[in-house]
DNA sequence: GCTTTTTATGCAAGCGCTTGCATTTCAAGG
DNA sequence: CCTTGAAATGCAAGCGCTTGCATAAAAAGC
């Protein structure tokens, strides 16, 4: 049963005012006096009026969306971000229109396309790496850009030194004795954190005066799964690691099923971590030792630069979260 | 270094055409001969031509933008729902708003009230229960809703039968031979779902000839954690169940995961069955017994229903899709 | 060859709201 | 008591596109 549509002039006509007042207060509720204001609001509230926002968008020129392209939805660390993101969002009145892309660039550009149509006004995107079609496309249109976990020149950005977390990583694992590290990495197409994060664990290990050969690195999907295989192929060669850093946590704790299923003992036959620190590490036997990624906050951080940004302030080009080796089970002692 | 805004008129000058004409080389291409549409697009190719989403959704009365509201984004299950809804709606020229209310009516309320004031063209919704507020309101604005997981009469739906995938789960343990069984359900606030799942296992084992006490029903958060939690609740006491239900997947694995930090073994000591089938069910160790629930397809269902009724088909009132208990390891043979 | 359809395009009136500028009102200043 | 400025409101011109209706041109019917 739709009552008929309510509209601001309807508000306007019954609190014996203009639409430009009702207008403002909405909008701009300081420049009204106490009753106007108080008279307009009771009229809306009895008539039920709802603001049309495409009369609203077309009429100020903003939107008051916020667009956010993330790789995938199915990976609980940008689930998470994106949650944080939106109740951020949410507070200051912005909506989230939100894409996933698949690690695939070209789905990325079209992704932003749209939103970009859509008529956002701003963008929170993931990573560094994009394609040139898309850079043109936020150059020319001046959209206020966010970018997350990786930095990029010429964008405000709230990331995390991914480098870093693969050496916290590697590092504790020399620390304990080991010699023969093995990494099982996320696929690394479309994906500079992996990328980030392999080349710190790598670094590591070379300022230590170790290498990584290239039959000790793993390229696996970011699931569970492919920790389980990534772990099966680096058990099978012929001198197995003796430990492993996992790309993700997902990654590492499918790597520590995977070698309990075959009768080795974590940490004792193979010493596992991980990077992200996800609800579950903490829970999963033995828990996982890690390197705690800031998520959820890198998601309300985003938003809030992105939000600050669109109210006119400079925006700092970069925030970069910290992080923090958290050392559970899985690594145990020395070997 | 952002151009100056082309505008549909520019593109109808260049082309030598009336503005409408360019609106419905976009908009009904067929309507033009095959000259002058050539024109056009290669007119506003030329100038990089992006029509203004708001202004098109004002004058047209459409914003070809469906909202979604989700209990949680950081659940798997939403996340792949969501996943497909978009890539279905993408292939219809529609977006996504997304809104979750992390198991809170008023929350939900509030998304709605928003995502409405949004704009949106549909909405597809999670679960029957609802504040009354929020039906008001829909009803009011006579906007096409979708419901997913759990019907609701005077709605469109795409739900699963989650009663009787409670009571697969039951029956399975019950055939296997287990007489005191125990469910670990996730929390029942605002969660219509695990309501059915745990009423149909209840109901399944009343059918048998048993019953279910209270002391062997434990809620919990749905977390791999709140699954160790209710484990060990169910351990604790004077007799503890033999076989266990989790009101998802992820509280299935918690409590094998605690159980077996307790030396248990399980199927063994314990039988452990949960319902979802998450991908990773299949890998943990040992691999959990389901029931399937389609999530990818409930949403990319819901999507195309929600796209069917605007496109003004008469909505079937509601579509079930089948489920499938998964046999897997962590229930075992006849204890 | 003239009327009736069909097909392709243009005209112009909005869609519902915001906002720069003008106007009115009123308190404060001189 | 008159001037000034600030505060509160109204006026009206859009914002960029869609679409019902009218018109013109081409095809079809007899």
């Amino acid at each position: 049963m739709k009552r008929e549509r309510v509209l601001l002039s309807d508000v306007a006509r019954d609190a014996g005012v203009s639409p430009a007042t009702v207008s403002r207060a909405i909008s701009q509720p300081g420049l009204l006096s106490h009753e106007t204001l108080a008279r307009v609001r009771l009229a809306a509230e009895r008539l039920g009026y709802r603001p049309d926002a495409a009369a609203r968008a077309l009429a100020s020129g903003r939107s008051m969306t916020i667009g956010a392209v993330m790789p995938t939805l199915d990976n609980t660390i940008f689930a998470k971000a994106l949650q944080s993101m939106q109740a951020t969002l949410a507070a200051e009145g912005y909506q989230l229109l939100v894409a996933s892309h698949d690690y695939n660039k070209a789905a990325e550009a079209e992704a932003v396309r749209t939103l970009v149509a859509r008529g956002i006004d701003g963008l929170v995107l993931v990573g560094a790496e994009r394609a040139p079609e898309t850079l043109a496309l936020l150059d020319d249109t001046g959209l206020p850009v966010v970018l997350t976990w990786c930095p990029a020149a010429s964008f405000s950005s709230v990331v995390v030194d991914n480098a870093q977390a693969g050496a916290l990583a590697a590092r504790h694992l020399l620390d304990l004795g080991h010699r023969r590290i093995g990494i099982i990495t996320g696929s690394l197409t479309f994906n500079d954190r992996q990328k980030a994060r392999l080349a710190g664990a790598r670094q590591a290990l070379v300022s230590a005066g170790f290498n990584l050969p290239p039959s000790l690195v793993c390229q696996q999907p970011t699931t569970l799964a492919g920790g389980r295989m990534g772990c099966a192929e680096l058990l099978a060669l012929a001198e197995p690691p003796t430990a492993v850093i996992g790309g993700i946590d997902l990654i590492a704790i499918g790597c520590m099923v995977e070698a309990q299923a075959r009768g080795l003992s974590v940490p004792g036959d193979l010493a596992v971590a991980g990077i992200d620190d996800l609800d579950m590490s903490a829970h999963v036997s033995p828990s996982l030792t890690t390197v705690h990624v800031p998520t959820a906050r890198i998601g309300a951080e985003a938003a809030a630069k992105l939000v600050s940004i669109l109210r006119g302030n400079a925006p700092e080009q970069s925030t970069c979260l910290p992080i923090e080796l958290i050392v559970r089970r899985s690594t145990g002692l020395r070997p």
